[in-house]
DNA sequence: TAGCAATCGGAATGCCCTATCCATTTCCCG
DNA sequence: CGGGAAATGGATAGGGCATTCCGATTGCTA
C-alpha cells in the first residue's frame, strides 16, 4: 500500500509496459473483491471475469494462485500487524489488548479471503510470513503488557490468540452472510473468558510447532499435497 | 442403530439378495471410517476403495452422496441426542450442562465428518434434522435448568451452542492432526464464560431463522447450490 | 444345476479447477 | 509510421469430483 509502489519481486527486473501495468492493477483490485467476498477458493476464472482479462494475464503476472493471494494480502498483513503496533501505544494495556483482538477478528469477517490467510500458512509467500511473524512477535508484548496489568489471566498464552482466529474463522465462514455479526458476540465471550482472575484451569495449550503445522495443513492449491483436506 | 435395522426407506421395500446387503454394510463401515478421518469431503471413489467395492455399487444403494452421509451420521447423531439426554439426568443442572458441551465437542474432535454434519443442515435427510431438533429443545430445557441454578449466566442464548459448535468446527477443522486436543482449551475458555456472574453484557444473539440459514449455506453438493462456498 | 433377475464394477460423462500454449494484438522506439 | 518485442486471451491440457451407463457376474429358485 505504500505509495512507491513496489512488486514482491522489484528487483531491479524491466518497468512493465503500460498496458501491462495497467491490467496488474486491475487483477489486483479484481483479485481483492473476490477473495474478500469468496474466500481463497474463488476460481482463477472468476477473477479473471471481474478483471474483464483473460486467465492467462493473470497467470503471467503471477505464476500460480499462492503468488496471487500474496500479493493481494500484502497490504491487508500491513494493517493487521499495524493493528498490533496501534494496540501497543494505547495506554491501558487492557484496552489495547481487547481492542487489538476486536480489530482483528472484524479484519476477519469482513474478509473471508483474509481469514483464510490468517489460517493458513503458505511456505513460499515470505513477505506474508514475515508480516505475520513480526504481527506475532507484536503479539506476544501485547500479552505480556495486558498480563503486567493484571486485567489478563496469567495462564494466557500466545497461541490462544491464533486459537481464537481459528474459532472465529469457523463462525465467520459458517454464518457468512447470513448472520454477518454473529462472530461479534463469540468475541465477547472470548473477551471475557481471558479476563483476570481466570475462573479456572484450562487445559495445556498446544505445542507452538503443533500449531504451525496445523496452519500448514489445507493450505490451498499446494501441489506437493496430497492433503486429506476437509469441510469444504 | 437398533438392532432391528431398518433402512431409511424400510417400506416394505422387498429384500436386499444377500451380497447386496453385504455390501450396503461394508459401505457404511467404509463410509463411516473415511468420513471420520477426512470430512464430508472425502470422495465416493475413496469410500468405494475402502469398502473394496465398485463407485455405482455405492450409488445404487445411496442415490446421492448426502443419502450415504445421513445412513453414516444416524447414529452418531443418536448419540448426540442422547449426551442431552443424559446431561438431563444429571442432578446438578451446570454440571450437566458443561458435561453436555464437553460430550458434544468431543465428538466434533473425534469425527471431521459429524464435525460438518453438526454446522451443517441437509434438508432432504429428515431423519438427521428431526435428531438435530430433538437434540435442540432437549439443549433448551438444559440450559433454562442452568440458568435457574444460577450457574450459568442468564443473557446464555440456546444460540450461542451453535455458535460453540461453528468455533470449535473452525478450530478442530484448522489444528486437524497436528493439534487434535487444541479444542478442549478453547471448549474450557468458552464454558468459563458461559459461568454466571456474565463479566459484562454481550452484543445480541444472532436471529435463530439466520442461524438457520447459515447453516444450509456450504451444504456438500446441493445441487441446488450456486454455493460461492468458501474454505476448503 | 440351469437360467434369469438382481447385483456388480469399472469405464464413461459432464462439470469445475489450476495452469499452459500459441496465434493474435498492442505498445513503443527509432 | 513501421516493425519487433511485449503482452494478450481463448483454447486446451490434465486432474478431481459426483453421478450414470452397461456389459459381465452372481445369488437364488425351480
Amino acid at each position: 500500500m505504500t505509495p512507491g509502489a513496489q512488486h514482491p519481486d522489484d528487483t531491479a527486473a524491466q518497468p512493465l509496459r503500460s498496458d501491462a501495468e495497467r491490467n496488474r492493477g486491475r487483477i489486483i483490485a479484481a483479485a481483492r473483491k473476490v477473495f474478500a467476498r469468496d474466500g481463497l477458493n474463488a476460481s482463477m476464472a472468476s477473477v479473471a471475469r471481474e478483471a474483464v482479462v483473460g486467465i492467462a494475464t493473470i497467470f503471467r503476472h503471477f505464476p500460480a494462485k499462492e503468488d496471487l493471494v500474496a500479493a493481494v494480502f500484502a497490504d491487508r498483513m500491513d494493517a493487521y500487524a499495524d493493528a498490533v503496533a496501534v494496540a501497543l501505544d494505547d495506554p491501558d494495556p487492557w484496552h489495547g489488548f481487547v481492542g487489538y483482538i476486536e480489530a482483528a477478528c472484524a479484519m476477519q469477517a469482513a474478509d473471508y479471503g483474509f481469514a483464510d490467510v490468517l489460517t493458513t500458512t503458505f511456505p513460499t509467500a515470505k513477505a506474508l510470513e514475515t508480516r505475520r511473524n513480526e504481527a506475532y512477535e507484536g503479539m506476544v508484548r501485547l500479552i505480556g503488557r495486558a498480563k503486567e496489568s493484571g486485567r489478563l489471566r496469567e495462564d494466557f498464552d500466545p497461541s490462544d490468540l491464533v486459537l481464537l482466529h481459528m474459532a472465529n474463522a469457523g463462525v465467520v465462514n459458517a454464518t457468512g452472510e447470513a448472520a454477518p455479526d454473529a462472530w461479534r458476540r463469540v468475541v465477547a465471550l472470548f473477551v471475557q473468558s481471558f479476563e483476570a482472575p481466570a475462573r479456572g484451569p484450562l487445559p495445556a495449550s498446544p505445542e507452538h510447532e503443533a500449531l504451525y503445522k496445523a496452519m500448514l495443513r489445507a493450505a490451498p492449491t499446494s501441489p506437493a499435497a496430497p492433503a486429506p483436506d476437509r469441510t469444504s
